[in-house]
RNA sequence: GCCGAAGUGGCGGAACUGGUAGACGCGCUGGACUCAAAAUCCAGUGAUGGCAACAUCGUGUGGGUUCGAGUCCCACCUUCGGUACCA
């Protein structure tokens, strides 16, 4: 009998689904093991091998835990509002929804191929208004709600309303935008529109003006990464950050426990850092400069009071409220030069900026400890967001502000002596601090604290903790997202639907052009927008994370339509207990997925504080892309394309044109080339360089003639190969259903584990897969001699048999445990070949090894299973069991080294005393003779492990 | 810039706790089978020198700790991910 995949798979697939072998319920006696891996977008693009590799491995998890006897809950769904569907909708008018059922199609065909145990009863996808109507009403508990720093926890905005009427806004400890006070009565007093503004500062989904990158020329507000130096990416228009009234969820109210609960989670010390830096929590003081000549006070926040004698000039950011009035007369022409410069610059490239740029004001600070007039300026090194936008610059102990002292010529005051630490950095909090009144002779840390006791005895400021974490950003100018369940009256004010309307649909629309002025294109849609008692819904749509941050609890009772989920389901699942994904979510959806969770945690919703207990990240596969080099200049109108070897000084002068990687030789490798046919292939792919020149180092190719250069006869055109995102873009994209198709699931399975180490990216190659390939046939012809006939036996297995069986088993088992997938290949290769050596085709073995290898490669060990003479599926079967019996040795093989270096090795009995030891190996000829004139000083034995003998 | 990760043969990688560097696989070389090829099987394969035994060097670079460093510490270089509206 041949293996045959291609048959095999087909048979098992359909026996699966048609015994609903993966499906599950949460009324069960068994432990629960919840298996989530990332929500995949479904891009136009189809997945590719790169996506999988996290889902095998999530995949070959969950699989292994059913067999160790717990009720595996594993599903998927998808991710499926976002830009790309709209942008594609704008280029060719095809209905994002359109396209996303078909997308989705589409992964699904291609996820089913490769044999995931996934329980589709409970797919799900964003866009779909069963669900997002879940997604609305989580919004509406936000908007409902306010974050009480006393409770510690969110509380009905309700609740706070009748505080207010009882006793205005006194001992009211809320997270908030902008603190006020007022009495019970002023409340009372308000308006309504008043009163709104009030608790839109409180309620955790919020309205406030933010700043959007705003393109004119497209009519539309862009992604950070549609902007590349200030201009759009698509066309080059210029972009300017623009004001926008916008929702915003207030996440910073959760800051601290979201920074206290990643102790509890087993994440990597990595993610768990990128997340704490991200939090950015830091302690400090708030402190308040006057301002020479005005009796207004510039807000500033610190962690550094110590060094307020240092200070010697302030910094605002040029969006700063006070810029305009803080500037004089003869300041303003190079202050609107300089606003105009960073209004057309991201945050992202202010932040990256080596120059240093700045300009000053013209007004003065008072330091309010020496009533030293300091200079106001503005920098884009300080942001509008962070803090209160403006610092007070330090440059003897802080970097930029140095970097920015000796760049203006500003003076630079040493306060601190650092002379006992000579490593210290200059923002290093050591030494004893100078010129400081009366803070001179302290240590640095006395002088922090004393100098906040006397900022709160001055009353100038007083101790804060300050977060780098920014509420989020929560509306978005598109039409393919989740509506606002939100109205407004002819006041402006905004009102919850009531629930029971929910979900507010999205309405259809022909045309998904932006609307004018950073308008949505639903704003056009005048009969869904105008309410007939003349209220107005909100036309901004929420973002691409708003379904995914509580996706993992809607699959554990997807189809509920009193709730979210059930709380029996919810209480039985409770939390994911293993989740895969890349390290690219690492702060974003992982952040907003935790505040939500939190917060449902608050209402009494979900049992756990944290929704993902164990994360595994897996590195991303990437591709290689492949690029020709364009002669930017045309040549007699036609363009020229240059081998890549023939290009100097880093291809000044010429343009990169990604080709597709079909068409390439030796795709990857630096000597990657098309030959003619690639030229042919390319030139009927881009029809526009039909007449184009190929200039390769042994001749030219024009218009299907080579033209040879002093007798050469080689057309190929080097090409640059470079690592990088598997994308549509790059025409780079490797699709797993042609590897599936070539080899099968079952070895597309293995060999994308046996890649590597699972968290590690690594450019996509298929040299190695026939290895695999090669490994599944031995496996399989264990079971079958050469005539293909059955030969398994019930004969009782040697002990050597047994050793490698339990050898196995064990190996797998750990590197299971601890995610080492790719070993476990190897480890089943050497198993293997261990068994062929010895001839092995005993029941006793090969029964538990086909149990084994099920979560790798689950259609062939079913097909093996059953072939076994088992009429139930091998899913369910137990996992084998070690024993330590048969994993004894009777003798080590110890290194010997001399001095640290390896001479010889020796085969000694298992458990020798270490003077034995010793012994033994001084006899040794060998090294007897590495001794000769040395002495020995010392013998270092490690039993079961190595022997190192130290002369001189 | 800032935060995080990774650099080991021709290639993917192994070495889990500081203890035999290169498991396993690809590729390559030689051989068997074959009219031939494919497939399969066997042997070899880090570099340098040597007929060989063997020796020297060798885990991005430079330093350090240690009896012993791919693994720990310091500095640097390169690549990748994130950097708040890609998902």
């Amino acid at each position: 009998m041949e293996y045959n995949p291609r048959e095999i798979e087909k048979k098992w697939k359909k026996y699966w689904d048609e015994h609903q072998v993966y499906q599950v319920t949460h009324q069960s006696d068994k432990p629960k093991y919840y298996v989530l891996d990332m929500f995949p977008y479904p891009s136009g693009a189809g997945l590719h091998v790169g996506h999988p590799l996290g889902y095998i491995a999530s995949d070959i998890y969950a699989r292994f835990m059913r067999h160790k006897g717990y009720n595996v809950l594993h599903p998927m769904g998808y991710d499926a509002f976002g830009l790309p569907a709209e942008q594609y909708a704008i280029q060719t008018g095809i209905h994002p929804a359109t396209a996303t059922t078909e997308n989705i199609a589409r992964y699904r065909a291609q996820l089913e191929n490769i044999g995931f145990s996934y329980d589709w009863s409970r797919e799900l996808k964003t866009c779909d208004p069963d669900y997002y109507r879940w997604t609305q009403w989580i919004f509406l508990q936000l908007f409902e709600h306010y974050y009480d720093q006393d409770a510690d926890k969110a509380v009905p905005i309700s609740e706070l309303v009748a505080r207010f009427e009882r006793s205005g806004s006194f001992g009211v400890h809320a997270a908030c935008t902008q603190p006020s006070a007022f009495s019970a009565t002023e409340w009372k007093a308000m308006s309504p529109k008043a009163k709104d503004d009030v608790l839109m500062n409180y309620r955790l989904a919020y309205r406030q003006v933010t700043y959007v990158n705003w393109c004119e020329a497209l009519g539309t507000v862009l992604a950070n990464d549609e902007v590349k130096d200030g201009v759009s990416e698509r066309g080059g228009h210029p972009v300017e950050r623009k004001p926008m009234l916008q929702w915003l969820l207030r996440i910073t109210a959760y800051a601290e426990r979201l920074l206290r609960d990643l102790d509890t989670l087993e994440w990597s010390d990595s993610m768990k850092k990128m997340q704490s830096n991200w939090i950015g929590r830091s302690e400090g003081a708030q402190l308040f400069f006057p301002i020479e000549g005005s009796d207004k006070k510039l807000e500033i926040f610190t962690t550094r009071a110590d060094t307020i004698f240092g200070a010697t000039f302030m910094v605002l950011a040029p969006e700063h409220d006070w810029v305009k009035e803080l500037t004089t007369t003869d300041n303003a022409e190079s202050v609107n030069a300089y606003l105009k410069y960073t209004n057309a610059r991201s945050d992202r490239e202010r932040m990256a900026e080596k120059e240093i740029t700045g300009v000053a004001l013209g007004s003065h600070a008072i330091n309010p400890f020496n009533g030293e007039r300091i200079p106001i300026w503005i920098s884009e090194y300080v942001l509008k967001d962070y803090g209160t936008g403006a610092i007070m610059a330090v440059p003897s102990d802080d970097d930029r502000d140095y970097k920015f002292a000796q760049y203006f010529g500003l003076p630079i005051v040493e306060i601190i002596d650092k002379s006992a630490f000579p490593d210290a950095t200059r923002q290093d909090k050591v030494g004893v601090m100078i010129n400081s009144d009366f803070l001179t002779g302290m240590q640095v840390p006395q002088a922090i604290e004393a100098t906040l006791k006397r900022i709160e005895e001055m009353g100038i400021g007083k101790r804060q903790i300050n977060y780098k974490l920014r509420d989020a950003i929560y509306s978005r100018q598109r039409y393919w997202g989740e509506p606002f369940p939100i109205i407004y009256d002819p006041e402006g004010v905004a009102h919850a639907m009531k629930v029971e309307d929910l979900p507010l649909e999205l309405p259809e629309l022909e045309d998904f052009q932006p609307s004018g002025g950073g308008k949505s294109p639903l704003a056009r849609h005048e009969e869904w927008v105008d309410l007939p008692n003349g209220w107005r819904r909100e036309t901004d749509t929420m973002p691409g994370f708003a379904g995914s941050s509580w996706y993992f609890l809607r699959y554990m009772d997807p189809h509920n339509d009193q709730a979210f989920a059930s709380q029996d389901a919810i209480n039985y699942w409770k939390d994911v207990d293993l989740y895969i994904g890349g390290t690219e979510h690492a702060v974003g959806h992982l952040m907003y997925a935790r505040f939500w969770n939190k917060f449902l945690y608050d209402k009494g919703l979900v049992p756990v504080v944290e929704p993902f207990r164990k994360l595994v990240n897996q590195g991303m596969i990437q591709g290689v892309i492949e690029y020709l080099y364009l002669q930017k200049e045309k040549v007699d109108g036609a363009s020229r394309f240059v081998s890549a070897e023939l290009v100097e000084d880093h291809g000044d002068g010429f343009a990169k044109i990604p080709i597709h990687v079909e068409f390439v030789e030796d795709y990857g490798s630096p000597n990657s080339f098309i030959n003619k046919k690639g030229i042919e292939q390319f030139i009927e792919w881009r029809p526009e360089f039909r007449n184009a020149i190929f200039e390769c180092s042994q001749g030219v190719y024009q218009n299907g003639v080579f033209t040879s250069k002093n007798g050469g006869k080689d057309s190929r055109m080097v090409t640059v190969s470079e690592v990088g995102k598997m994308s549509k873009r790059y025409f780079n994209v490797i699709n797993p259903d042609d590897v599936v198709e070539e080899y099968g699931a079952d070895c597309f399975r293995l060999y994308e584990m046996f890649l590597g180490p699972l968290e590690q990216a690594k450019p996509w190659d298929t040299k190695g897969i026939d290895g695999v390939s090669k490994f599944l046939r031995k496996f399989w012809s264990l079971f079958f001699n050469e005539k293909g006939e059955w030969i398994v036996t019930d004969e009782a297995p040697s002990r050597e048999e047994l050793k490698t069986l339990h050898q196995c088993i064990k190996k797998i088992h750990d590197d299971l445990e601890r995610f080492s997938l790719n070993t476990c290949v190897s480890g089943f290769m050497i198993a293997t070949n261990e068994l062929r050596r010895l001839n092995t085709s005993k029941r006793a073995i090969l029964e538990p090894m086909t149990v084994l290898l099920a979560p790798f490669a689950p259609h062939l060990s079913e097909e093996l299973w059953h072939r076994l003479g088992n009429s139930t599926t091998v899913v369910k079967a137990a996992f084998p069991q070690w024993s330590e019996e048969y994993l004894r040795e009777d003798s080590v093989t110890y290194p010997v080294s001399i001095n640290g270096k390896k001479r010889a090795t020796v085969d000694l009995p298992v458990g020798m005393p270490v003077p034995e030891i010793e012994t033994a190996a001084l006899e040794m000829p060998e090294v007897k003779k590495w001794l000769e004139g040395l002495t020995v000083r010392k013998t270092i034995v490690v039993p079961g492990r190595m022997i190192n003998i130290v002369a001189n």
